[in-house]
RNA sequence: GGCUCUGUAGCUCAGUUGGUAGAGCGUCCGACUGAAAAUCGGAAGGUCACCGGAUCGACGCCGGUCGGAGCCA
């Protein structure tokens, strides 16, 4: 979310100030009312990359999302999309509902029908989809070994549970107080895409200017939105075998970082 | 003080003419390959305010107690 421009304090963008000089690639590339894809996220991230390290520096890759960032820190290949197609099964999806698309997707790819289920309508649209364009299953799910794009370490801080949701709800209300429903409101005229509108804190903003939410209600819909998907982050990068876990609070946290920076194969 | 309505999961509420309870949201766990801060699956959680009564059997019927809301004095 931090790719579009001006969604700053929803987003927890690091200020240029507070970059310290340090080159912060990627930040506000996108308009709110452009759509974000993963596969072009992969390819502009991984060239970014390339040239960190064609200069020799050395490229942090920060961030929550657990699909955008594993698409550049491993093999992830996407079979590639068609708007026709795609537009076609939408349109399905919005009159037939999910059933029909998963009975017939039982038919082509059982196990992919198996693994994303009845009423998963998105998914369901995006296999068929692929399946379309490629001829070849869609696939059950993940590989069971992902293989790295490029030779790389993952830290993953971990706060106990208490201490992390305390800080999630005051990082919500403090961006309340800072005037996220404010910088929604000039983003508003220029509209916001489908994914950008989606952005948690954004949609609940948006609702509260149109009086669809109390300020308590959409504060209260922020804060159990950050905590599912601080939830659901812990889960996506506790599947990789190498993810090293470290003690967001303890004092030598950045010696334990760059020690395992220093012994990547451990 | 009188009348009426009301008290069911953490929250908001369903619960058919009595057969020991459900939903949405939240919480916890999980899936995840072109919207992923999305989308979807699973689980935990309730002495049905409390006490007594009639009944084989009560969240539901009767009486009382306590707590909310409204109207009238």
């Amino acid at each position: 979310m931090q790719l579009y421009r001006g969604m700053d304090i929803g987003t927890a963008k690091v200020l240029p100030a507070e970059r310290r000089g340090i080159p912060h690639h990627l930040l506000d590339v996108l308009e709110p009312r452009d759509e974000a894809s993963v596969a072009r996220y992969q390819t502009v991230a991984r060239a970014v990359i390339d040239e960190i390290v064609e200069r020799e520096g050395v490229a942090i890759l920060v961030g929550g999302s657990g699909l955008y960032v594993s698409s550049v820190l491993y093999d992830f290949q996407f079979p590639g999309t068609d708007p026709q197609i795609r537009a076609r099964l939408e349109a399905e999806l919005e009159s037939a509902g999910p059933g029909i698309l998963h009975r017939r997707l039982r038919e082509v790819d059982p196990a992919a029908a198996e693994a994303i289920g009845p009423a998963n309508g998105r998914r369901l649209v995006r296999a068929l989809e692929v399946i379309e364009l490629t001829g070849a299953p869609f696939g059950a799910g993940l590989p069971e070994e992902t293989r790295l794009w490029r030779p790389s370490v993952t830290i993953g801080f971990r706060v106990e549970r208490e201490r992390l949701v305390q800080r999630l709800d005051a990082r919500v209300l403090a961006m309340w107080r800072d005037g996220l429903v404010a910088e929604v409101e000039r983003l508003l005229p220029a509209g916001f895409g489908v994914t950008a509108s989606r952005a948690i804190g954004y949609a609940q903003a948006t609702a509260q200017l149109r009086g669809e939410l109390t300020e308590q209600q959409a504060i209260e819909q922020a804060a159990a939105l950050t905590r599912r998907y601080a939830r659901r982050q812990v889960g996506w990068f506790g599947r990789y075998r190498q993810t090293r876990w470290l003690e967001a609070d303890a004092p030598d946290r950045v010696d334990a970082a760059l020690a395992a920076v220093a012994r990547p194969a451990d």
